[in-house]
DNA sequence: TTTGTTTATCGTAATATTGCAATATAAAAA
DNA sequence: TTTTTATATTGCAATATTACGATAAACAAA
């Protein structure tokens, strides 16, 4: 086998556990660092920022944009890249969720 | 190649990717939707929930336990499985973080 | 047009993950 | 003690991910 058995699972479970796997990549927690530490959206430079090669880059630039993580518009020749601040809300609601479930709990 | 460069990233980079992996399979989204949906801690029972088999699901136990999502306790001869609010509070307030800092931004 | 710049895709090798049968371990019950 | 019950570990096959060189595609500038 190899292969995890989405099918057993709900569609939510599947989305959240894709959303968490786009996440799970320190080169994309970098992206998403970068993104945050400069004061607009990003157009180009990304590359030069991390020590990877431009197709890696862009593969994990890829799974983020998947998970909607972050947006890209074209701009000229470059892709302006920001965070979606949807996704990021949504994850934050998700563990507020949990959290305030297990105030009423043993735990 | 294949792997994950890990020495390129920071520490904190690698730490939250790795929280983010153990959550990024639907068996282990299931296993944290299972322990909030019951009233109190889980001892036993979490192999007859999931279609899954036993040592598979003790695979998965281990992760988010090396994740510190779930903490285990002995009791007799079963280990009771409780969420973390610890680390559930912890990744709640990174994305509360990130939103605030994209606040002050274009998108 | 040709050239340069930026991003995407293809192909592939190295490595990691997933799932489970078989087996081991640990402790309670008989 | 032996048996039962619950969980962990081992070993391995199937599959997925990661990284990057080579190349393609898209478009602006010369």
């Amino acid at each position: 086998m190899g292969a995890s058995k989405s099918d057993s699972f709900s569609f939510e479970q599947n989305e959240l556990a894709s959303l968490f796997k786009a996440l799970s990549h320190p080169a994309r927690i970098a992206i998403v660092d970068y993104l945050l530490s400069v004061d607009s959206c990003i157009c180009g430079d990304i590359v030069n920022e991390l020590p990877l090669a431009q197709p890696t880059i862009s593969q994990h630039l890829k799974e983020l944009k998947n998970a909607n993580i972050i947006k890209g518009t074209i701009e000229g020749t470059a892709i302006c890249y920001c965070l979606n601040p949807d996704t990021i809300l949504k994850i934050e609601n998700h563990f507020g969720a949990i959290r305030h479930t297990l105030k009423n709990k043993c735990c």
